[in-house]
DNA sequence: TAGAGCCTAGACAACGTTGTCAGATCCGGA
DNA sequence: TCCGGATCTGACAACGTTGTCTAGGCTCTA
């Protein structure tokens, strides 16, 4: 039952009213006040305010209480937006990711707001849920925003959209997939190295039918994890049948269906490769009711995995890292760093959990 | 603090000070062209740009073109900081909650934005960590940035700070937790009943001797929780003895000791509720390692919970759900609705997954 | 005691946009 | 031919802040 009460005022604390005694000689009723406001009522100059304000020295110990005591009065607080408008900077940076709800990417969030946090700018972020025209959008509304700087997780694979922007000075970094068709700066993972060693990890343990369910092969990390798995595939001499091979949407109902097709085919797999985080936790559920034990190891670590039975081998990336150090570079760029646009890559840690023997 | 500081001056910017130097032929490096500037390539007045850039009418088709030709040659974009300014409004809201990364606030987050998003405004967020100070900051770092609104996930307990920014027209809606001290618009789970049921269920299922694992006391919903733990007992007729229960911070370590200690004791419990996501996921890996089987019903859904084994119980919260009603509860105040502050409770839903029986 | 020098304080002009208002142009109808 | 009205356009003043510059008042020294 969904119930709406509305709240009594009296039960958690009675309300002091003593908090606004006089509101002043009644400021435009809904407007707030401004330093010109406080200035009046202080009885002083407009720019004295705005030196208590910032904490700028040149005002008396007296003038600043009485400012000091206007301002309490008042409820004044300093608009951003003019001190924006006049100053040219925001404090902000602004990042796209394809989905803040994600697991993944929820933790490279994160780490991006600290990064923020210590150089005193907020955060604005978005989803673009995969949608090229939705990223665009999102970032160039960021820049409307003059944000100081901008990570981009791409969806879309032509970034020249934002070139006019690097240009005025929006530094821009890129993260988790390379910017398409302009040149700048990027923070990657290693999905070709990652998916190489997690597929030689089950050839080595005697799997010789290895399924690969991956994410839409226009994604650059799921055309790098399928190289990564042709790869390791060729190195242990192992011949791919296509119809092992799956890439698309990672909905669960299609990669059940993909998932279900490997294993029921004449020539069923034994192992299987998942291409990322969502794909293996789909993954995971069918194989749990599979009669035949199916080995599993998948890209991108989950929570609890160890614990589930067999636990999951993954291909760990360290999403924090990821955001980490974009963010760095960003700061970076935006503290004048004038090299030339880089790309770093992030190595990826294989967790084995006992679940790549062929058992099968 | 947040704060916009301005680095080394001239590094950016190696104007002379005397004045503006020619700007005609070409702008200032790294300054962005402005209407004025769209104005004059055009050879039109600086307003005919506004109307154009903001698909005003009364424009005709051979002024507007010309307009944007300039604007395409220059790669002008508005600056959306002044037009916040003139505007008063700024079509962005806050979003303060505990932290980004937690797999119970990520798709809250993300209903939010949703809402936002339908709602023409963007997002800016950030996390407190659960400290009542950067609660604080965070807040009124987004009230200075006049954000229309405000949605606040509180860490702390006293929200009086808040007033001014109400009182001056900031909406603001606190979700999962109740604001202190003030009245305000809340969106809430229901703690209360969901522990109680799940508590009733695991007595309901033989249990005695029921422990309880949650966040520390100060936290609503942790008391919350504890109140449906009590109250359960009591319905069942069961004594609770008091090192059955636990409640503090939620990091591994105290969690793990404490649910150690509950099944090593003299009286120890066969069964256990768990408080949160972060508690449940703990205690489920100790006593994956237990030689005794103990039941345990958690507050918060997990991923993944179904496959573990045995596979959890647990009170699920809609998050995603909580988000979007605190969000159109926003917008609702932000469209104009008057109505008194109130509090909407969402219920909770116990989703059994055959560890609730008694098995030891 | 005068001048130099420091400190405090305020007047004023930006920042880039939008709302208001008034001028210019054009049309059709009398 | 002239006028009313509609349509298009631009000058100008805000919005609230900060940087620059100058005016006083004060202290200190010669």
């Amino acid at each position: 039952m969904l119930d709406v009460t509305p709240h009594a005022p009296g039960k958690d604390e009675p309300v002091p009213s003593s908090a606004q005694p006089t509101r002043s000689p009644s400021p435009r009723y809904g407007a707030r006040p401004t330093m010109k406001d406080v200035a009046a009522r202080a009885g002083v100059g407009l720019k004295t305010v705005s030196r208590v304000v910032n904490g700028e020295p040149g005002v008396t110990a007296d003038t600043e209480r009485r400012v000091q005591d206007a301002i309490a009065a008042l409820g004044f607080r300093r608009n951003d937006s003019a001190r924006i408008l006049r100053k040219g900077r925001t404090a902000s940076i602004g990042l796209v990711l394809e989905d803040l709800a994600d697991p993944f990417y929820a933790p490279l969030n994160r780490a991006v707001e600290e990064v923020a946090r210590a150089h005193g700018a907020l955060l604005i972020n978005g989803s673009s849920a995969e949608d090229p025209e939705r990223e665009r959008e999102l970032a160039l509304a960021f820049c409307a925003r003059r944000v100081d700087g901008l990570i981009v997780i791409p969806a879309g694979d032509d970034h020249r959209y934002l070139e006019p922007e690097i240009a005025a000075g929006i530094a821009t970094v890129f993260v988790d997939r390379p910017a398409g068709r302009i040149d700048a700066d990027a923070v990657l993972s290693d999905s070709f190295g990652g998916a190489r060693e997690g597929v030689a990890h089950l050839a080595a343990h005697g799997h010789r039918r290895i399924g690969f369910i991956g994410d839409r092969p226009r994604i650059h990390t799921a055309a790098e994890r399928l190289r990564g798995y042709r790869t390791a595939m060729a190195d242990a001499g192992l011949p791919v049948d296509e119809s092992w091979v799956s890439l698309g949407p990672t909905e669960p109902g299609r990669v059940r269906a993909e998932t279900e097709r490997m294993l029921a085919g004449p020539r069923p797999v034994t192992a299987l490769f998942t291409g990322n985080n969502r794909v293996t936790a789909t993954a995971v559920r069918v194989l749990a009711r599979s009669p035949r034990p199916v080995a599993l190891v998948g890209f991108d670590d989950l929570e609890l995995a160890d614990l589930l039975s067999p636990a999951v081998t993954v291909v760990a990336q360290d999403a924090a890292r990821l955001g980490r150090t974009a963010a760095e570079q960003l700061f970076r760029r935006l503290d004048g760093a004038a090299e030339p646009p880089r790309r770093v890559v992030l190595p990826t840690r294989l967790i084995v959990r006992g679940s790549g023997e062929l058992r099968a």
